[in-house]
DNA sequence: CGTGTTTGACCGGCGC
DNA sequence: GCGCCGGTCAAACACG
């Protein structure tokens, strides 16, 4: 696999224009600006500038208020899955009555019909969804590790690839009764050496919706270094990037994304095209600071990464600098 | 020609 | 025991 690890290291970086928040709105506007400039190369257009400015303030304010009603969601989940749990807790004898379907797959689409969960059930560090801990408190859950992944698709786009950055081989195809559209069987490219398989199935109430179920873990190292994926080197819900429009929320707290405006090979793009005016300190600095920042907020994300960089490092000396790099960042 | 995808056949668990 | 259903296999096919 001859990779290019400078590539790699670039990959990580992009890191800070979706998933962060507080770093969002700064970084794209500074990146619009640097466009700004780009453009102002080429057509002398101001009042494009301007128009693009109102545009950016539009998508913005947009950008705020889904955040906002994604976390009122986020808490009437919450709420709702506390009331759950009581319930459970109070009956349990009524959640087994529901369990006659094998294995995990009945928690899966079947018990979920309506999707209030989507993304919140925070499919990142969760070894097992609150169904399985529900229903399936026993050796299943125990077996393999099942995680559950949303990514919104375009509507146009009716592939069911789920871009995590790791390698699948489709083994299979069904449809299955309660919902018309495929499900898709994906075995990890590193098989049989790796166990992990992914089912990937678009949502029933909303077709753009894909829903990929992860039985298992990796047991290599995250063998891409695709930008689709760059923060994915453990944890899947990580990466939304795929499409323009993606929410995701971590369970590990209240940390909601929610980026409206740009798919990440456009940032990546746009950014990589101003890489020129970008290497200032100041704002390496301060990419490196909110790096650093969320990084570390996830313990998880954070160990993959180490684990992974030093595995890069005794694989290949030749990328010594680019890991030193990393470490850094952390 | 090698590799990955498609798709019908097959297998095994489960309910009746 | 039979049928249903989800999951898997593997031959055929497509593609670079």
């Amino acid at each position: 696999m001859a990779m290019d690890y400078s590539t790699w290291v670039d990959t990580s970086l992009v890191l800070n224009a979706n998933p962060l928040p507080l770093l969002h709105d700064e970084a794209l506007k500074k990146e619009v600006q640097i466009n700004f400039v780009e453009l102002g190369r080429k057509q002398p257009v101001k009042e494009e500038a301007g128009a693009l400015v109102e545009e950016l303030k539009r998508v913005s304010a947009e950008n705020q208020r889904l955040t906002q009603t994604l976390t009122e969601m986020c808490e009437k989940y919450n709420a709702l899955r506390s009331h759950l749990m009581d319930y459970m807790r109070k009956n349990p004898e009524k959640e087994l009555s529901p369990s006659k379907k094998r294995k995990s797959q009945s928690s899966n689409t079947n018990s979920n019909p309506n999707n209030n969960n989507i993304g919140m059930n925070g499919n990142s560090e969760s070894s097992s969804t609150d169904e399985d801990s529900c229903k399936k408190p026993r050796e299943e859950t125990i077996k393999t590790k099942i995680s559950k992944k949303y990514v919104r698709t375009e509507a146009s786009d009716t592939s069911l690839i789920v871009k995590d950055g790791y390698q699948w081989r489709k083994y299979g195809q069904k449809v299955t009764r309660d919902n018309p559209c495929p499900r898709a069987y994906f075995r990890c490219s590193f098989a049989p050496s790796c166990p992990v398989k992914k089912k990937v199935q678009r949502s029933m109430e909303d077709q753009t919706l894909l829903v990929a179920t992860y039985e298992g873990e990796h047991n290599h190292m995250h063998p891409s270094s695709r930008l689709e994926a760059p923060s994915a080197a453990s944890d899947p819900s990580m990466t939304f990037g795929s499409v323009p429009c993606s929410a995701s929320l971590s369970s590990s707290g209240p940390t909601i994304t929610l980026d409206m405006t740009k798919s990440k090979p456009a940032v990546y793009n746009s950014a990589k095209s101003c890489s020129r005016r970008i290497e200032t300190p100041e704002f390496q600095q301060f990419v490196v600071e909110q790096m650093a920042s969320s990084l570390t907020k996830d313990p998880n994300f954070t160990a993959s990464l180490a684990a992974a960089i030093s595995g890069r490092i005794f694989h290949h000396n030749t990328n010594e600098k680019n890991g030193r790099k990393q470490y850094q960042q952390q």
